[in-house]
DNA sequence: AAAACTAATTATAATCATTCTAAGTTTATA
DNA sequence: TATAAACTTAGAATGATTATAATTAGTTTT
């Protein structure tokens, strides 16, 4: 079972592009990240370790990793910002519209729904976005 | 079996929002359109009946129909743009990346997926995005 | 192991979807 | 009819993302 951080790393290599330290950086923040995070998160995450880092590279790689199909994009949670998930085997995502979480959910539904549409739609799948929205425990409290 | 259109001018009557002529043109656009339209699209497609349109009545009318749940947001699908959904039914879209196509995919599953997150997250549920993207089989030939 | 070439990064400027603001219109109500 | 509240409009502002140009790092050639 390879980690997912060198299975983005991989990627990224067998696609011919160079491994810099920053683009290894962003791979391991992104697989390790339980967050989804946009590329602002990414960039000031990594402004610590790397602080020459330009928001241009972040941007950059993730684009290279999504169109590797390594990781999916899941647009904006109410906060006008892409978010990016490194996860993607068949999950759901649940996204609080008001703090701005998004968390996995596991479901045996969503593994046969990737099935179904891969084998039947004719599209070349790509990616996929199974986002539920709403409010989260915490901030329906909060209401 | 109430017709879409006037599910969408109910729901705003119902939070107390005045159906102007705009705002009701936009939700028969968006009710009868099947292709998952941007705010500008519509802008574009009701310039002609309605000249004096502005751009923000739109994102305005989006935005209300939104946080009532009576249309889920797509995000972009490769164009930048957020694409809207005025079909709240369980049910699957298909983007092409290529071609910024969306259509929409019947499934048992997602209905069964629906239930499942709504009864097990703890989430309170507004909406949904569940959305597979890759190449339709016309942007395949063109390869 | 320097020269020559290519790829990647950086800083900054440009773009463009979306949101905000202020002014003017329409509708509802007294 | 006056008054206020809700809406629309045009245009300015915002801010995420993308493009550009210069610099740096890596690779290949000789």
């Amino acid at each position: 079972m390879i980690d997912r951080t060198t299975h983005l790393a991989q990627s990224l290599d067998q696609a011919g592009l160079r491994l810099t330290p920053q683009r290894l950086a962003i791979c391991k923040l992104l697989a390790e990240s339980k967050e989804h995070p946009t590329a602002l998160m990414i960039y000031e995450e990594l402004k610590t370790d790397y602080p020459s880092m330009s928001l241009a590279t972040v941007y950059n790689t993730l684009d290279a990793l999504a169109k590797l199909s390594v990781v999916n994009t899941l647009g904006s949670v109410g906060d006008d910002a892409v978010h990016y998930d490194a996860n993607t085997d068949p999950h759901i995502n649940l996204a609080c519209i008001s703090c701005h979480s998004v968390i996995d959910l596991q479901s045996q539904h969503v593994i046969h729904l990737q099935d179904e549409v891969a084998t039947s739609s004719g599209y070349q799948l790509l990616g996929a976005r199974v986002l539920y929205y709403g409010l989260c425990p915490n901030c329906q409290e909060k209401v």
